[in-house]
Parts: C-alpha cells; structure tokens; sequence
DNA sequence: AACTATTGATAAGC
DNA sequence: TGCTTATCAATAGTT
C-alpha cells in the first residue's frame, strides 16, 4: 500500500527507514488500540528501533506486569532473570526443610509415629529419653540455684536485721545521753535557781531494756 | 477497509467478534514481522483474547527475555519487583519459621534448655513425657503386632504340615494298591501258565515290610 | 510533516 | 475456520 509496491526486506537507505518505521509503527500502535477495544483483548506491544529507542503499548484494561505475569502461567516459559528463579528454588528448598523438621516434631511429640518402623521408634526413644534427661537435670539445677539464692538472701536479711538493731541502739544511746544532757541541765538550773550546791541524779545501769 | 466502516468499540456479537480478534491478530503479527525486517526493529507483541487463548511474535533476533530485560535497563521500570520482593519476604518469613522449629527441636532433645524458665521446663518436660509415652505405646503394639503374625505363620505351617502329611500317606497307600495288583496279574499269570488245575502260590501276608 | 496514488487489510457474506 | 470481494485504511514516494 502505498505508491509502489516494496519488497519486505531490510530498508537500506538509512533515513527512509527510519521514516518507514515512524509511520509503520503508528500504524502497528493504532491496530493494536483497535483490536483490543473491538475484540476486549488485552496487547502487549514492545518495540525498539535499531536506533535503540523503545516504544511500547500495553491495552487500557492491564499492566505490562500482568501480561508477564500471565504470558508465565500460561506458557510455563520463565521470563525472570536468574536472580528470581534462585529465590524461587530457595523458597521450595527451605519449604522442605521445614517440612521434615515439623515431621520430626510430630514424632517427638508422639504424633504421626503409626508408620515409623520398629528401629525408628527406639532411636526415638532413647531421643526422648535423652531430652527428657537433660530437662529434669536442667529442673534439678534451677531448683537449686534458687535454694542457694534463698539462703544467700535469708542471710542476708539477717546481717540488714542486725545492722539494722544495732542503728536502733544507737540512735537510743544518743536519745538517752540527749535526755541525761536534759537533766543535767535541769539540775544545773535547779542548783542554780535554788543556789544550792549539789545534789545527786538517779543512776540508770540498763538502757537496753527500756526498748 | 472492508465492505463497511465500522466504528471502533467493542464488536457486541460474539462470533463476529471472534472471527475479527482472528483476522485482526493476524493482521498485526505480519505488520510487527514487516516491521521488524524492514526497519532492523525489535519486536516483542503479546495477545491475550477474551477467551484466555494468547498469542505471541517476537522478532527473529531476539527473544522476550531479552526484550524485556531491554525494557528493564531502558525505561527503569521494574515489572517483576513486586513479585521478586513477595518471594524475598516469603524466604524471610519462612527462615524465621524454621528457626523457632530448630529452637524447639533442640529444646525437645535436651540442647539450650539452660535460658528456659521453670515453667517452660515443666511444660517440655510434660511433652517428652506424653512423646515417650505415645512412642513406647506404639512400640508395644508394634510387638504385639509381630507376635501376632508369628502365631499366625506358626499355625499356618502345623496345618501345611499336616496336609503334606496326609497326601504323603494317601501316595503310599495307591503305591500299596498298585504293588498288590500286580501280584495279583502275576499270580494269575503263573496259574493260567502251568495250565493246571490250581496250585497255591505262597502267600504274602505283609507287603508293607517289602517297603 | 503533508499529500495522494496505490497497495494492503479486512468486513461482510458464503 | 477459509475464500471472495467490495470497500476502507495504511503507507511509499513525493513535495
């Protein structure tokens, strides 16, 4: 279509071709446009000159994404580069693992263990047997750390309890040398007052049972 | 171009709509193949009609991967990040998973119980004790299982033994049978032979001692 | 980029 | 689907 006819083949005059692919990529755009609204299919178009520089359509209806996405279910061809079909081999392997390690949970705990044969049920005995070991060990440790922190913190109690008495009496020494200051001066004032000479206080041998 | 104009929205009539998605398509899949040959172009184009069916060109010279991996470094647009990002967090996700498993699967065997409190060990104490438990039931019916079988196969060959037996016996007997018959021809031989009147032949009264 | 003669695509019909 | 054909659309070459 066109003024003459052309031969499909590599356009060689350089800026007729580029012209060409302007004006027949348009066209590929706009048939694209046309037969995803007058058939509701989804299209996808990427082109790139020889120029390097990209053109790309994709219907109103969906994303680039979503064609991928779909181009990879429905042709089971993987499109992603090697990066994502690691990660996808690590989820199924890690997948696995963790599948065998809630089996063997299972069997610890002593579910699943109807087809398990004769010798698998002994090692998992004496597993059993061995956690069980350490547990009560592990019990026995605990229950005498916190025998040994009772004992620690009685005794310690005991030496706050008497430092404690011994502050107290203290402080009723002071009271009392306070109290016989107190008298004393009453006396001194009596004496004075009285301007008598001198006249003995009542001794007191115990202080100690007055608390 | 056709017999009529037609308005570019969405063909309501099923079939017509068909055979135009399958003449359209067409259509475009040679332009992008013209394209690509004339103009040196890449041309990747992906069709998903309404009916689920896709339809792919991509150009001689390359493949989609690549087409798409130029999109990736052309236009900076990441079309599987989000996809490669789920994969990345299910890893995650999962590895965390399967580290609790390792956690209390060593708990169970007895390892790093140290940093557990009371209450945890008495808890695992009590699921090795259920495990041992269950596990040791299993062993017992395992047992049982097996003597069982063993009756079985003990009673089974008494009887296969004895059937041996008695068709043993039944053999000897029909030998027997036979033997006699034919000391009995021979007899009848000998008195028919001698052509006399009768003559007693010695008699054997214990044919079983030949034996 | 606009024009247009010409070819190519395709809508309708079978 | 495939074929035909009248008609319309795309575009090659020109300006």
């Amino acid at each position: 279509m066109g003024r003459g006819k052309i031969e499909i083949k590599r356009i060689e005059n350089s800026s007729n071709r580029q012209v060409t692919y302007s004006k027949r990529r348009n066209g590929i755009i706009k048939k694209a446009k046309e037969i995803s609204v007058l058939c509701d299919a989804k299209v996808s178009l990427i082109i790139y000159a020889s120029s390097g520089k990209m053109h790309e359509y994709c219907s109103d209806s969906t994303t680039l994404a979503d064609m991928l996405e779909q181009y990879h279910r429905l042709s089971g061809k993987r499109l992603w580069d090697a990066k994502h079909e690691n990660l996808s081999n690590e989820v199924d392997r890690i997948k696995k693992e963790n599948d065998s390690l809630q089996v063997k949970l299972r069997h610890l705990k002593g579910e699943d263990i109807t087809t398990l044969t004769h010798r698998e049920l002994i090692a998992l005995e004496d597993a059993l047997e061995q956690g069980l070991a350490c547990v009560r060990h592990q019990q026995s440790e605990i229950v005498k750390t916190h025998r040994r922190n009772h004992k620690m913190l009685e005794e310690e109690n005991k030496e706050l309890n008497f430092i404690l008495q011994q502050q107290r009496e203290m402080a009723l020494a002071a009271e009392n040398v306070k109290e016989a200051e107190y008298y004393q001066r009453l006396r001194d004032y009596s004496s004075q007052a009285q301007s008598f000479p001198y006249r003995v206080q009542p001794f007191q041998p115990n202080l100690q049972d007055h608390i």
